[in-house]
DNA sequence: CCGTTTTACAAACCGACTGTCGGTCTACGA
DNA sequence: TCGTAGACCGACAGTCGGTTTGTAAAACGG
C-alpha cells in the first residue's frame, strides 16, 4: 500500500493546489467542477473519489488554507516577551497575512456562507482563533466572562481592517489603526 | 397608468417577501427560483421581467432589509443625549434587532460572498455603518485618521457578537460584553 | 503464485436549475 | 378606436452538481 497510496495523495495534491486557486480568484459560486476538472486533467469519477462534492472541496481547501496560516503565526509569535506583545505581534502578522488574495476570499469571504457560519467559526477555532484567544486570556485584560465574546469581537475588528485594506485602504494606516484598536481595549478600567 | 403600475408594484412587493422568507430560511444557494415562482404562483417570464436574474432579486431583498433596519434604527437612538450615549444606543438596539433570523442569514452571512464584499459594504455604508461611523466621529474619541477602519472595525465586531447569540450565547451577557467593549474604545489614550 | 479485494480513475448519464425567447393579453393614451 | 407598452406566460436550451456503471492495476491473503 504504497504506489497506489503515493498516486492518490498525489492527485488530491493537484486537485487541492488548482481548486484553491480558483475557489480564491472566482470564488466559491463562479467555480464549476468542470473547470477544476478541466484544468486538472481529470476524469469526474475520479474527483468524487476523493472528494465527496464539492462543498467538501471547498472545506479541504479551507482546512489547508487555515493550517498554513496558523503555522505563519506561531512563527510570527515566537520570542514574544509578554502576552500583549504576542496578541499585537500575531494580529499584525495575520494583518499582513492577509493581503493574499487567497485567505481573502476563501477564509474571509466565501466561507461562512458556504459552511455556514458554525462550521466556519468550528475550523477558525482551530486554527487562528485559538491562538487569539489564548493570547487575550494570557494578557489577563478581559474579565472571564467576556473572554470568548471579547476575542470573537477583536478577531471580527481585525479581519475587517484586513478586508479594508484589500479594498484600497492603506496597510501602513490599518496597522495603526488596528494597534491602537487594541491597545485600547487592553487597558483596564 | 394606474392600474399597471399598481399591478407590477404589487407583483413585486409579494415576490420580495417571499424571497425574504425564502433566503433566510435556506440561504442563497439553497433557494431556487424555481421554489420563489411556486409560492408566488407566478411565471418564470413574470419575474425575470421584475427582477435581472437570482442575483438581483437578491440585492432588492437585501435593499429593502437594510432600509428597514435603518428606519429602525433611526428611532432607536432618536432622544439620546450626547453622541456617545446614541452611539452606545444604537449598537445595542442592533444587537437586539438582529436577532431577526432574517438579518442574521441575509445581510451578515450571505450578502458579503452573493454580492462581493465591495457591493456589500457599499450598501451598508448607506444603511447602518454610516450612522455608526457619524456617532463615532461625534463622540471625538477616535482621531480622524483611524475614523473609518475603527467604524468598520467597531460594526464588524458588534455583528459577530450579534452571530455569538445567533449561535446559542447569552444574549444579556452579549449585551453587556458590547457595552464594555464600546467603552473601552472611546476611552481616550 | 493465483484468485480476491480494494483503490484510482474513466465516461455516460440524470435531474435540477438558471436564464432566454417568442408570444399573448390588457390597460392606457393618442 | 387603435397602436403601444407593460405585465405575464411557458417552452426550451445550456450548464452544473452529482450518480452510476465499468475498467485496469495494485495490494492482499492463502
Amino acid at each position: 500500500m504504497n504506489l497506489k497510496a503515493e498516486r492518490g495523495a498525489a492527485t488530491r495534491d493537484k486537485v487541492l493546489t488548482i481548486a484553491t486557486r480558483l475557489f480564491a480568484e472566482r470564488g466559491y459560486d463562479d467555480t464549476s467542477i468542470e473547470t477544476v476538472l478541466q484544468e486538472s486533467g481529470l476524469s469526474r469519477g475520479a474527483l468524487y473519489h476523493h472528494y465527496a462534492g464539492k462543498e467538501a472541496l471547498f472545506e479541504a481547501v479551507l482546512e489547508a488554507t487555515e493550517a498554513a496560516i496558523g503555522a505563519e503565526l506561531v512563527r510570527a509569535v515566537r520570542g514574544s516577551r509578554d502576552a500583549e506583545e504576542a496578541l499585537l505581534t500575531g494580529v499584525l502578522a495575520w494583518v499582513r497575512l492577509a493581503r493574499d488574495p487567497v485567505i481573502k476570499r476563501i477564509v474571509l469571504t466565501d466561507a461562512p456562507a458556504v459552511l455556514g457560519w458554525e462550521r466556519w467559526r468550528a475550523m477558525e477555532e482551530r486554527y487562528s482563533f485559538g491562538m487569539l484567544k489564548a493570547a487575550l486570556d494570557a494578557t489577563g485584560a478581559v474579565p472571564a466572562e467576556f473572554l470568548d465574546l471579547h476575542a470573537h469581537m477583536l478577531l471580527a475588528a481585525v479581519n475587517e481592517s484586513v478586508l479594508m485594506v484589500a479594498r484600497g485602504g492603506d496597510q501602513a494606516t490599518a496597522e495603526a489603526a488596528v494597534r491602537e484598536f487594541v491597545h485600547r481595549l487592553l487597558r483596564p478600567r
